[in-house]
DNA sequence: TAGCTCCTACTACACTTGTCGGAGGAATCC
DNA sequence: GGATTCCTCCGACAAGTGTAGTAGGAGCTA
């Protein structure tokens, strides 16, 4: 198999889960976290995990008082982004209209988010600026 | 780690793919597929993997003239649904829109797609008796 | 019948991922 | 100063995943 892009364990992705929503963070803060979430770990698993994280480049670590302290290197967007690609390419020929339909069809909205979703749609409609 | 609820590596639902794009097939034919596909791996590497699914009970197989066929019995339209939960759980926080929202923006949509999401999400718009 | 070719059944092996335990240093508590 | 508490560094190990080789049977082929 060739590398994927971002090559993550779910158990890694959680720990850039915990990054993301406390921004940086020593083990000890990561694994409370951790625990708070219902994922009971020792606290050198989360230490390998997130020495595995920062070899991969998805986090960087840095000496203070007392404690490394580490950092997401990935935005959760650009993750995103990714995922959303990997599942458009895998699942769906690239294509996203598919997708779009099913989630319209067995997700539901809220009447704001209807409301944002038909103003998008409706400029997509009209590219340029004045409709053509 | 709890089980997710399809434990596919890449390599297996690779093959998974296959079978979904040509229907049941023996070894020999994904093999071939795979091969056209740029996958150059050994007979036996498909072999055990579909061995492997087949224990999943992802795929079946039927003992035919010459050899076994195999068939998928997961539909790529539950996987998706599957995969596309996933997603809106792992870096959603489950909200569909927000993932629409990021698609309408990144991706390029034809004229007829534009139709068919702006009457889909009209349809959203005025429940009148439609779904719910 | 000896040789190919194809199929199945096993076995194997390296690498990844999730999980920890223990050793040993620094700071803190009494 | 000895015990306790943290932290870091290493090593380990089981399961899962990707990949493939080998043995042995069945059938065609010259």
């Amino acid at each position: 198999m060739a590398k994927r892009e971002y090559e993550l364990g779910a158990a890694e992705f959680q720990i850039l889960k915990v990054l993301w929503d406390e921004g940086p963070s020593p083990v000890r803060d990561v694994l409370d976290q951790l625990h708070k979430r219902g994922r009971n770990v020792a606290y050198t698993t989360v230490q390998t995990l997130l020495t595995r994280l920062e070899q991969k480049g998805f986090v960087v670590s840095n000496k203070s008082e007392l404690a490394y302290v580490f950092r997401a290197t990935l935005s959760r967007d650009r993750v995103r982004k990714s995922r959303v690609k990997s599942l458009l390419s895998q699942l769906y020929d690239g294509a996203a209209a598919p997708l779009v339909l099913q989630l319209i069809r067995s997700e539901r909205f809220s009447e704001d988010e209807v409301r944002a979703l038909q103003q998008m749609i409706d400029e997509l409609d009209a590219p340029g600026k004045a409709q053509s």
